[in-house]
Formats: structure tokens, sequence, C-alpha cells
DNA sequence: GGATAACCGACCAATCGAGTAGGATTTAGA
DNA sequence: TCTAAATCCTACTCGATTGGTCGGTTATCC
């Protein structure tokens, strides 16, 4: 598995924030609630997303969460970074300030590390996908809660 | 991190069988001497490739392994697939035979799965990038053994 | 001063990764 | 026929990570 639960998870939280129409927090338990997922757990996980500036929030009653800037300005790969830390395919593969890539094994004195080829060519269809995926993508295949009952249901 | 060093060690072993000039098998103690890897780990992964029909091996004295097709004709999907299972970018996510893929929160009831349009274009980008590498790509890479001194160092 | 809700840190069970260990089996060659 | 070299197979360990839970603290609206 590419990627765990914290990111299906957080991003499907991003979504429901993104797809809140007005302009005030929405409560965690809601989107918890909405979701189905553990209260508790979204907590962690949606303060990876506050320390990453995705989302602000608004403490004490009526408070929430929202989203820090609008959802075409959010692409997935902060998100999904911001969740499940650094994206690199492979362990020994940490990239530089500068861009470029550093494999461990090169050091290792004979010869370039054969695997690089293949990790860098999966990090960059792994990087386009996810850089050209907005928030509000998602918000719009997710549909605009045109469905039976309102997510919040509060209120 | 998107792979293990499952991944790694049996590309590399992969490598290191396809970069063998000769039609004679190459003992597993010699691959992990060249690529400084345990034995005994290399084993379990060995077993899985050949399970998957990528290497055939030679019992007994003089034996090893070699690749089942030439180079040119593997593709990184296989190896990969064969040595982490299937790739696929999160749990919820199950390729279907027809080339569909299922998510399993479709069934909750109201909508599709928002996170659907985001894990479609990663593995899309994954597998572009391993099936459009082959494991000839990558011995040629990594050069065809002009390095110092000689893989085997055996008779 | 409640109720509500964000915040924070400790804890926990299960799984997985990475590797070790030990033996059984097969085969080439002396 | 015996032995060394190799694959093969199963079981085990040990640590890290995942996916949670729980209890308590702080901030804010009414």
């Amino acid at each position: 598995m590419l990627f765990s639960t914290k990111a299906e998870y957080g991003v499907r939280l991003m979504v429901e924030l993104g797809r809140q129409p007005g302009s005030e927090p929405v409560a965690l338990s809601a989107v918890a609630e909405a979701e189905r997922l553990p209260l508790s757990y979204l907590e962690h996980l949606v303060a990876k997303l506050r320390q990453a500036g995705l989302v602000t929030s608004t403490r004490g009653a009526h408070g929430g969460y929202q989203l820090s800037r609008p959802a075409d300005e959010i692409t997935m790969d902060e998100v999904v970074e911001a969740l499940e830390g650094q994206i690199a395919p492979m362990e020994c593969f940490h990239p530089t300030p500068e861009g470029k890539v550093l494999c461990s094994h090169e050091s290792d004195g004979d010869r370039a590390c054969a695997t690089k080829l293949l990790w860098t060519r999966v990090q960059g269809g792994v990087n386009k996908a996810l850089s050209g995926t907005s928030l509000a993508d998602l918000v719009e295949f997710a549909g605009p809660r045109e469905s039976k009952q309102s997510v919040g249901s509060a209120v």
C-alpha cells in the first residue's frame, strides 16, 4: 500500500471542509459524523493539517476548522505530505533542497545505484499526480452535497 | 515511504542477474556479496520472484538463479508487484479484473468516494512509471560491470 | 458558569518490516 | 558413495508504525 489511512482520512476531511458553502468554522465532530470516522483520531490528523497551515482553527463554542485558502489554491501534494510526511518512493531516497535526489548507496563505491532511475520515475509520476490535483478538483468530483441528507445534520 | 526495501533489494537482485553475461545460473551468495545484502533475507525475496515466474532456479552444487526471460521483456511493474504485492495507493482500492477500481466506501451510501479521483491518478502515475521501465533499462543504467572487481569473484 | 469545542500527550493492541536461525532437499563432482 | 554447494522452507525475533482510545486542559460563546 502506498499510503495509509492517514492520507485517506485527512483528504476526506479536507474535502468535507471544502464543500462547506459558508465561511463559518465546521466542528470536527460534524466531519467525523459525516464521514463516519473516529473523532479522536481525526484530531491527530487535523493537527498536522493545521501545523502545515492548510486549515485554521477557532477554539471554543461554535468553533471548528476551515480551509486557510480557497480550495483551488490547495494542491494535494501539500495535503498528503502534511499527513504522511515526505513522499519518497524509497528509504534511501532523499530529495535535497536543490531538487536533486540522493541515494545512500551511491557512496557504496563502485557505481551508481541501479534502482535510482526507477525510483526517480516513480516519484515523478506520483508528484505529478498529486501536484496536478487541487482540493477543488476533489470537491467538485464529490459533488456539492446534493445528496439525501445534509452532511452536518447539526442545527 | 511508498515502497519498502523488499522492492529495493529485489530490484537490485534482478539487475544483478540481468548484468550477468553468460547463461549459467548465479548463486544467491554471489549476489548478496556483490550488493552487500544479507543472504538469508534475499532468499525470501528471490522466492517471491520465482513464484512470480520472473527467475528460474537450479538446485544443487553450481546451482543458482537466472532470469526466466530476456531483461528487455521484463517490466518493473511485474517485479515490484511480485515483491510488494498489489500496488494500490490505498487500502480501500482494489482493481477488478476488468481494469476498474472499487472503493469500499462507495457502498457507504450517498455518494462517490471523494478520494477516488486522487488515488486513481496516483496509481496511474506509478503504473506508468513502473510498466514503462524495463529491467534492461536499469541494467544499462547501472553499467555493464566495468567496475573494479568482478561481481561473482567466484571461479 | 455551563456547554461546546479545540488542544495535548500518554497509552495500547495489532500488524508489518527486516532480518536470523536451522534444518531439509537436491545436485555436481571427487 | 560421500561431501560440499546450493536451493528451499518454516519458524522465530525485535522494533517501528498504524490506527486508535482516553483523560485532561484551555478557550470561547451564551
